[in-house]
Formats: C-alpha cells, sequence, structure tokens
DNA sequence: TTTT
DNA sequence: TTTT
C-alpha cells in the first residue's frame, strides 16, 4: 500500500447528516439528463427547549434536501407533502452571486445518500394510495419551469452527468 | 402516561449532524453573558469524486459551526486554526432581511452538542502547548466588536440566556 | 480550565448506534425499584447482499435493546411485537460465568438513548389505540418472573438506581 | 417504479453504529483468499457517569470489530494497538453451539463500511512511523493459525469470497 | 479558511 | 421473533 494512500486515510473527514421529519410540500422533479433525475424538497423537524422561565416552547426546523438519480425517483414517486421520512446525507452549501444586488448569496442543502419511507398516507385526507391506481404506485412527475430554487438568479443546466458535476 | 405524550414521541424528530475535519481559522468568542460563552468558527469536509470521464476531483465544504456555554469554552480554550475535531450537532437555519438590498437572506450553522479534540497541535510551527503554560490551557478570550456574522445587518443580543432563545 | 479537562477532551471517545426497524416481540417490563423501570426487548434490521452468483438474499440482523427509567415507561405504553422505532443508543456488552459451564458468555445491547416511534399500530389486527381506552395509552405492565435474558445463570438485582449501576 | 419497489422502500430498515477510540491490540488478519482480507480487532470506548452518590465513574466498553477486503488491508497495514480510530459500520451478531457444553454463544461484532484513522503514532514509546522505512508504510502481514475469535469451537473457512457469504 |  |  503506497504511503499515498496513507496520507489519504489520515485525512479523512466525514460529513453526515441524519434527519427524520415531515416533508413541507411536493417534490420538485428535474430531469436534467436521461438517468439523471434531481429532487427538490423540504424537510421539517422539531426542537423543543426550554426558556429562562422554565417554559416549554417549540420551534421547526427547515431543511432543503436534494437527491439524484434513483434516488430521486424513490422521491418522484413515492413523497409528497406530509410523508415521514428518514434521511441520511451529507451536507453541501452552494453559493452565487445575486443578479440584482450582486450580493454573495448561500443555501445549505442535504444531499441525500440514503432514505427511508416511514408513512404510506399523504398527509391529505382522502389518503389516496397511489400504488393501487396503475400498480406501480408513481404520480405524474411535474416538470416544472419556474426557477423557485436559490433565488432568480440562479438556473438549472439540465445537462449535468455525475450529481457532482451539478452546480447546485 | 397522557395520551398527550404519545402524540409527542409519535411525532418525535431527528435532527443530526455528524462532522469530522479540519479548523479553518482560529475561532470568534463572543461572551453575551456571564455564563453564556459562544464560539463561532468553521469546519472543513472533503468530498471525493469521479467526473465522467473517470477523473478523480476533491471538494472542499465549509461548515459553519456555533457552540454555547461550556462547550463554547472548550473551542475558546482548545480549538484552533488547523485542529481536528469530531463534532455532533444538531442543523439550524437562521435568515434575517438584510439591511441595504431588503433581500431575505440564510445561514445554515450545525450546532455543537458534542465535541472531541483529535489534535493536540494547533497548526502552528512551534506547537505551543495552551495547557502548559499557566495550568489551565487557556489563551486570551477575543471579544470581536466587529460584526461579522450574518452580514452587516445582524447583532448579537449580548443578553441571551438560553442558546435557544438567542437571535441567532 | 485545567489542563485535566483538555486530557479529557482529547482522550473522548464515541460509542453511538442508529437503529431503525421492527420489535420482534412485546418488550419484557421490570420494575427495579421506584423510578427505575427497565424495558428489553429485540429490535430486527434486514441486510440484503448479492452472492458471488451475484443473486440477491436478505438476511434479518437482531439487536437486543434495552431502556431504561423515563424511555423504558414510554417503551412499556406504546412499543410492542411489530412496532416500527426509530433509536439512537450505546452498545453495552455484559458479561458472566456461565453456572453450568464455567464459561464466559457476553451479551451485547444497545442501551436507548433517545427512541421515536413510527406506528400508531400494533400489529394486530384489530389495531387497538391504548391511548383511547383510558385516555392514557397504558397497557398492563408485565412484570415477569421468569428469568431469560441472559441465560438462567442470570438474576435482576431489582434494586440498582442508576441504569449504569444495573448489573445488565 | 413497480410497486414491489415501493413497498421494499416502506420496509427499509438502518443499521448503523459509529464509534471514535482506541484499539485494544494489533490486529488479526486472515487471508481467507485471494482478494479477501479480513481483519479482527478490538476498540475501547470510555462512558463516565455518576452513581447515586453523585461521584463519578468510568468505564470501558469493548467492541469486537471486523473489516473485509480493502478495508481490512488499510486495517493490515496502518491500524495497530493504540491507534485511535473513526469507525463506521454495522452490527452483526453471529452465534454458534459451543463444541464442549452445547451451548448456544454469541458474538456481536461491528462490520466496518468506513475507517477514518486519527493517529499516525502507535502508542509504542519508540513512535516508529511505518510509513518512512520502506515507503509504503506496510508493516509486516501476520497470519495467525491460532484460533481465538469466537471460541475454541470455531473456524475460519478461509474460503469465503463476499463478506456477506462469510460464516462470521 | 483546513487537512492529506 | 419483526417488516416489506
Amino acid at each position: 500500500m503506497p504511503s499515498d494512500k496513507r496520507r489519504k486515510d489520515m485525512g479523512k473527514t466525514v460529513n453526515k447528516s441524519i434527519l427524520l421529519g415531515h416533508v413541507g410540500k411536493d417534490p420538485e422533479i428535474h430531469v436534467l439528463q436521461a438517468d439523471n433525475t434531481v429532487a427538490n424538497f423540504t424537510l421539517a423537524t422539531n426542537d423543543i427547549y426550554r426558556d429562562r422561565m422554565g417554559e416549554s416552547h417549540e420551534t421547526t426546523e427547515w431543511h432543503n434536501l436534494v437527491a439524484f438519480g434513483r434516488t430521486a425517483e424513490v422521491v418522484r414517486d413515492y413523497v409528497q407533502k406530509g410523508s415521514r421520512i428518514y434521511v441520511e446525507g451529507k451536507l453541501r452549501t452552494r453559493s452565487w452571486d445575486d443578479r440584482e444586488t450582486g450580493q454573495k448569496k448561500y443555501r445549505t442543502e442535504i444531499v441525500i445518500l440514503d432514505l427511508t419511507l416511514l408513512s404510506f398516507n399523504n398527509g391529505n385526507e382522502n389518503g389516496a394510495d397511489y400504488s393501487s391506481e396503475n400498480g406501480n404506485g408513481a404520480r405524474q412527475v411535474r416538470r416544472s419551469n419556474t426557477q423557485q430554487h436559490p433565488g432568480q438568479d440562479y438556473a438549472y443546466s439540465e445537462q449535468g452527468g455525475d450529481p457532482n458535476e451539478i452546480p447546485f
């Protein structure tokens, strides 16, 4: 084993996030290219804390999640507003210059590496089971054209191949 | 056990991040109040990926870390530029309106809940051991007055008691 | 901060396990003492792997879980055979000499530090909701007298106060 | 996406352990087959707790670690008694019938999926740097013939190909 | 801005 | 002994 390898193992780092919560809205699905689907959505987690008076308060933390490829397809087909999911991923912060103000802007996301569905239901009252309708559980893929993620100055390249090449 | 309790356990969420990497610069220390120290610093993790040509690339991810109270004191005394640390915490995103542009801005941080020091050395060539000098390992606390965290429109309240009450 | 403290932070270790799966049987509840309930149960996780022929196989891993105090009460009241739960805890291995053979025996458990219920249903067909019946969601506490955990040579002390003092 | 797939995602489980500590003894290396090295060793983590008298105590927890393939080679070449490492893996419990007593015996291990070296030094006083000696950091591979892992009634098959096929 |  |  080359000493080069050892140096690499010595310098290894860890970037891991584990989230379990409820999805805030239906995922945005983008098809960048054949075999490269991207899914963007938000996940809520709750934090309970006590203030100085001893009173209990609850805050909601919203996380930006993004999935690529096969995982994005699972999100597309089975995750929706209200879904409860378990997610393991890594943090990634993108930055860009705002077109209007020229200011640097940041957006931190969790890139999903592992996803577990925890609820069949979709949070709607009717509790429709998508899997029964056509035998494959798929819902329509929404290909939104409205850019809404990291600001008006941001555009999907719609051509990237590898997740790591995608500029967001 | 009240059914109210069960509902709480059913709705419980998880917000956990685990990072292991190197500190980018000496931590900023703020003393908000007696017994409430805050430490802000950045941590780098590396990501290696292959592009479509099969070539290996390395990117660096920068994380904003914040510690409160006792943990902030450990950061103040033993963490510096170059330190290697293991951190467990939770994600928190603060937002504020930029004073100049009126735009909403966001900053995501990892609130440190557990910290493990992995390197004695401080990255400086002299390798000074702070713990030997005066028997308490403390270095000077820097009380910076220059606001530098989430922009010029942001100010420390310098009065919060509970970490969760602090407006950032 | 004493240098003694720094040595402690330098030597800090991490012992963390995260499990998400289904409960194998109704938890065993033991009341060691006022305010010290103990719950023992098993949790199944699945592993999918490919053999050398490329065929996919699934194995089941069984984990021994133990909860103390407040958490044990949640287990007693809401966890049962078939429940899906998320658990965070630490590994602990107990050992004892088998009475019959004199051999050293080992049992590794995950001591639950955080528990999240993921299913209301109990796996029974009737889907009884314990929380509705009497307003407290409690089911009968089973105080089994039959020793069944780490072998016939093992006995609950039924008197420990701190989880760490309990001899199992 | 077939509904079969959805059922799989719904039933997904998590089995994850994260350990950071010191290695108890030099790893045992076994070469089962070309391209299938196995490394076994122990890792210590510390637990600090308070007893009922409020006094602080420290216990040491010993974990059985096992690595396969490429990871086992890293262990073979760079991990030794005293090394500090970070490990991510999954729990696996093997069982077998003791030859002498016929009793069922169990051994729980963490199968290493990710390993980060945290110390160059080996814990020995001489602090030898293996990487400098011959430019590749390798130490002699020990092929122990003495069976010592899960008891005298246990034998390595020395023929498995896939980690998941190995009977331990 | 870190580290290998 | 769970679940899909």
